[in-house]
DNA sequence: CCCTTACAGTTCTAAAAACGAACTGTCAAA
DNA sequence: TTTGACAGTTCGTTTTTAGAACTGTAAGGG
């Protein structure tokens, strides 16, 4: 399975992993979502090269993620700005920094707080399910394949290698 | 910024990102969401290759996310299970697929359906406040720096770079 | 006018990571 | 004795990433 076969595995997890499933990109998207919009201002929060975010950046834009709009015309300047698809993210990036919050901190606590502006209150994230409201876990869901599944799903037939292997190459 | 420096940010996500946040990792907590336990089966189900899977399961032993645990002895066997750490992992992998549901499925549809148990329904994982149970969007959400912030959350100090004083010899 | 800075990239080489295939070792069954 | 399942390890090649310098436009200062 190689980087670009993954977006088109029948599987959903797979696809979004073809999309945002690497370090940078998900610490480009953190920006986004902290408003950086600009190159220089991913470069020097980041610290990521210069190449790598020019690269990450067009292939964000090409998957739609995010946008680029151009801010003025004397030297063609851009920025980049969240699509819907891109803010539909957060759910993810919330979800990362609570695994985060509750697993990673240290003796000092959390770096952010995130507050509820309908309700003021500083919040976690919780997971519920679409259909009676209640909280989720792993071990209260069963997985059953969907009309997109190919066989079970992601999983490979078992390819017998037929490999005698007995060659001292040397 | 490294990768071994990622861990130490004064950002919940980006320590996240340092256990979690690389395209075979993900696919093979995936696998473990999935029942799979052992090497073999993440290596037929992923098609990674051998030395990659021993370093990522090695990786995710050491940071608590599985256990290795012998499941016989005549030629020592060992399989991988989720610990509660990785098992909280959950909401993440949850997110990542809806997403994917969201925004990258094909005229097939969803591959995958997610049952809950306790009511008997397909869902989709919505995420809300803790506080006020409302769902949760970029918008309504601020940010403000916690216990555990440096200064001004995961963005750097804008650093004059006058000389990168790295590994220079003097 | 010349020099410097800000911005948004591109280009190049070296170093690190991933790939692919074979190899090691234990044990059970054929 | 040979084969197969399992769980890795080793090694040479290819791909990515890091790191630094370079390109080009334009504004501001001297």
């Amino acid at each position: 399975m190689r980087w670009d076969e993954l977006e088109e595995e029948p599987c959903s997890m797979a696809r979004t992993i073809g999309v945002i499933g690497d370090r940078w990109t998900l610490l480009i998207l953190r920006e986004c979502f902290l408003r950086t919009r600009r190159f220089e201002g991913f470069q020097s929060a980041l610290g990521i090269t210069r190449h790598l975010l020019a690269e990450r950046l067009k292939k964000l834009v090409r998957q739609g993620v995010l946008r680029r709009i151009p801010y003025q015309e004397s030297p063609k300047r851009h920025e980049y700005i969240l699509t819907q698809k891109g803010l539909d993210l957060y759910p993810i990036m919330m979800a990362i920094v609570h695994w985060g919050d509750t697993h990673m901190v240290d003796e000092r606590g959390r770096p952010l707080l995130h507050q509820h502006r309908k309700c003021g209150k500083n919040f976690d994230p919780v997971m519920v399910c679409s259909e009676c409201g209640e909280p989720l876990s792993a071990k209260e869901v069963h997985t059953h394949p969907g009309p997109g599944a190919r066989t079970t799903p992601a999983i490979k037939a078992p390819e017998k290698p037929k490999a005698k292997a007995r060659r001292s190459a040397a």
